[in-house]
DNA sequence: GTGGGTAACTAAAGCGCTATAGTCAACGCT
DNA sequence: AGCGTTGACTATAGCGCTTTAGTTACCCAC
C-alpha cells in the first residue's frame, strides 16, 4: 500500500471552519442545512484546501460510480473500424466531465464476453450505467441489462421500441439519401457491402435498399453480409467485381471496408469513379485520405456522443426515463469517388 | 440512487456459515487466521452465493481502485491516428483483466488537459496507476506522476532514463533498419515525414536518419515536421514532391500521414513504388488497404500493451520498481509501395 | 409568556470491507 | 501446577462520506 498524498478529508475542513463534518456534507452538495454565509465560508476553505470527494467512499454509501460503460465486442482480426467509436467517445467523455464523469470503454471479444463483463461491473458497483452499440436483432443484452437494473442507452433503435432509451438516426432515409443520389447520376445496377446480418442497423439498411430498387425499378440491389473486416470487404469487392454484370456503384456499410473496396478496384484496374463509384456509410479520416476521398454519409459524431452521454445521464437519474432520441439523418458528402457511369455518358 | 439488485455481502456469508466477518475477510484474502476446513466451506458459500467484492467498499479501507489510467492528448482535429492505441488498449486490458483491474481511456485536447486530469484522478482515488504514452523531451508530466506519489510507467523512453519504469524499443535501430533497406533499393534521397520535434521518438529518428545520411554519404536525411494529422501529412508530402530534387522514398511516422502521403502522389500523377518508394513506421490496417500496400514496419502490438500493463502493475506492487524493458525492434514488412526508384534501374 | 414552528446546526449510524487488538481453549514445557 | 504459546477465531475500529435523527436557539402568534 503507498501513501498517495495526504489528502484533505471532510472532517479537515470541518475543523478548519469550526463546525461538524455533516455541516460541511451539506454546504459542498448544495443542499439545505447551513446558512449561506457558512456555505460560502466552507467552500472557501474547501477550494482554498484543494478538496476532491473520495470517489470510494461516496459510492460506498451507496451513490454514484462517477463511471459509465462502454463495450465493443470484437473480434482482435476484426480490429480497426473502431474510428467511429473513438469519436462517440470523445464526445461522451466531454459531455460526462462537466458532471464529473468518466466512461469506461473496454473492449472484448464478442457478445458472450461483453455480458458477462456487464454482470461484473454490476457486481463490483463499477459503473452506473451502460451504453450499448451494435445493436443485433433479439438483442440478448437487452434481457441482462434490465435483469442487473442497470440504467441504459441503445445507440441507434433496439428491435422493440421502448425497451430502453436510445438515440439514433434513420438508416433507412440514409439509405435512401444515396440511392437518390447515385439512381439521379443513372447508376441502375448498385450493390451493397453490408454488415453481418444480425445487426439491425445492416438490416434497415439492407431492407432500404430493396425496396427502393423495387420503387425505382432499378436492376441490381444487393446486400453481401460480411464480419466487417477489410478482409472480408476486399473479397466482398472482389465477388461483385468478377461477375458479368458488374455494379456500377457499391455502397459500403463502413469507411474501413469501403477503403478496401476502393484498394480492390485499383489492384483490379476498375477505375473509380468513372467505372465504379463508391461510397460509404461512415465518415472519417480514412475517407479523406485515400485517393479519390470517398463520397460518403456524415454526421457530428461527437455531439452524438455528447448526446448519448446526456440521455444516459437522465436515465441514470430517472429509473423510469424511457424516452428516444432521433437525430439527425447523415447527410451526403460528395467527393471524388462518385460519378456518373460509364455506360451512361 | 437506485436499488442495484440485493449483492451480497461479507456479512450475509458470515452469517450462513456462522462466523464472524472478520473471518470471512481472511478466507476470502487468503490470509492466516482461519483453518483450512472453515476456509473450504467459506469460499464454497461465498460462491454459492455469488459474491463479489464492492469495490469501493475495498478501495475505502486504502486499497486498490483496480483501475490504471491511460491519456491520450489529441488536437479534435488529429483523430484518427489512434489505431496504434487501441491495440495497445486492447493489449493491456487482456492483461490486467486476468488481475481484476480495468483501464481508464480518457481523450484530452492537450498536455495542460492531461496534467489536470492526473491531478484530479490523484484527488479522487480513481486510478492506481498511469501509462505515459507519446513522450515530449523535457516531459513536464514526469514531475506531476512523481509529485503526485502515482505509479507509472512509460511508453517509450523518457529523456532522462530511470526516472520512471519504462516499455520501449529503440526507435534509432528501427529507423537504421529502414534506411538500410532502401540504400539496398538504390535510394539516395530519403526524406522523412516526422511528427511534433518535441516528442521523443521522433526525435530520435530524425537523428538516427540523419546519422545515416552522412555515414552513407546520401543526398537527402531531412525531416519535414508536422503535427501528425492526415492534412499536414499529405502537406508536407505535396511540399516534398513539388521540388526539383524530390526525393526518391519517404519515411513517414505514422501509418495515417503516410496513407495521406500515398493519396498526394496519386493525385499528383506520381506512381508509387516506382517514383516513389513509402515507408510507414506503424503497421495497421490502414497500411493494408491501401493500394498498393504499405511497406512498414511492424511489431506485436498487442503484446506490447500487454507487457506494459505487466510492468505497471509490479510498479503498482512496489513502489521503488524503475527498471526498463527493452522491446523487440519493430521488423520490415515490405508491401508493394517500396521498389528501386526509377532512375537506377 | 408559553407553545409551536423553523432554521442551523450536531451527533451518530451506516455503507462493505480490512485490519488490529483482543479472547479463549488447547497444548507443551519446566 | 503454573506459565507462555499458538491457532482459530471474535470484536471493534476505521476508511470518507451521506443521511437521519436529534438538539439548540430563535422567532412568531395567541
Amino acid at each position: 500500500m503507498r501513501a498517495v498524498g495526504n489528502r484533505p478529508t471532510i472532517a479537515d475542513i470541518a475543523k478548519r471552519v469550526g463546525v461538524s463534518p455533516g455541516a460541511v456534507s451539506f454546504a459542498l452538495n448544495g443542499r439545505p442545512g447551513v446558512s449561506e454565509q457558512t456555505r460560502a465560508r466552507i467552500l472557501e476553505v474547501a477550494r482554498e484546501m484543494n478538496w476532491r470527494p473520495h470517489r470510494a467512499a461516496r459510492a460506498l454509501g451507496g451513490a454514484q460510480a462517477g463511471v459509465v460503460g462502454l463495450v465493443l465486442a470484437r473480434d482482435p482480426r476484426t480490429l480497426g473500424s473502431e474510428q467511429f467509436y473513438t469519436q462517440i467517445l470523445y464526445g461522451m467523455q466531454d459531455m460526462l466531465s462537466a458532471h464529473s464523469s468518466a466512461v469506461q470503454m473496454q473492449l472484448v471479444r464478442d457478445t458472450t464476453a461483453e455480458i458477462s463483463l456487464y454482470r461484473h461491473w454490476a457486481s463490483e458497483h463499477r459503473v452506473d450505467g451502460l451504453v450499448l452499440v451494435d445493436l443485433q436483432l433479439d438483442d440478448p443484452r437487452i434481457a441482462v441489462v434490465r435483469e442487473l437494473g442497470l440504467p441504459a442507452v441503445t445507440l441507434g433503435l433496439p428491435g422493440e421500441p421502448g425497451q430502453l432509451p436510445s438515440v439514433w438516426a434513420d438508416d433507412a432515409e440514409a439509405m435512401t439519401t444515396i440511392v437518390d443520389y447515385l439512381a439521379a447520376l443513372d447508376h441502375r445496377r448498385i450493390a451493397h457491402v453490408a454488415g453481418p446480418p444480425v445487426y439491425q442497423h445492416t438490416a434497415r439498411r439492407a431492407a432500404a435498399l430493396r425496396a427502393q430498387v423495387t420503387e425505382r425499378g432499378l436492376h441490381a440491389g444487393e446486400s453481401v453480409p460480411t464480419d466487417f473486416s477489410d478482409a472480408q470487404g476486399a473479397a466482398a469487392t472482389r465477388a461483385l467485381l468478377s461477375r458479368a454484370e458488374r455494379p456500377t456503384a457499391i455502397v459500403y456499410d463502413s469507411d474501413l471496408m469501403a477503403a478496401a473496396g476502393l484498394g480492390v478496384a485499383l489492384e483490379m484496374g476498375i477505375e473509380v469513379p468513372r467505372q465504379l463509384s463508391i461510397v460509404s456509410f461512415d465518415d472519417s479520416v480514412l475517407t479523406r485520405i485515400v485517393h479519390p476521398a470517398l463520397t460518403c454519409l456524415s454526421r457530428d459524431t461527437h455531439a452524438l456522443g455528447a448526446q448519448v452521454a446526456t440521455t444516459l445521464l437522465e436515465a441514470i437519474a430517472d429509473a423510469s426515463f424511457r424516452e428516444s432520441v432521433r437525430t439527425e439523418t447523415p447527410h451526403l458528402v460528395v467527393r471524388g469517388s462518385t460519378a456518373r457511369p460509364l455506360s451512361s455518358r
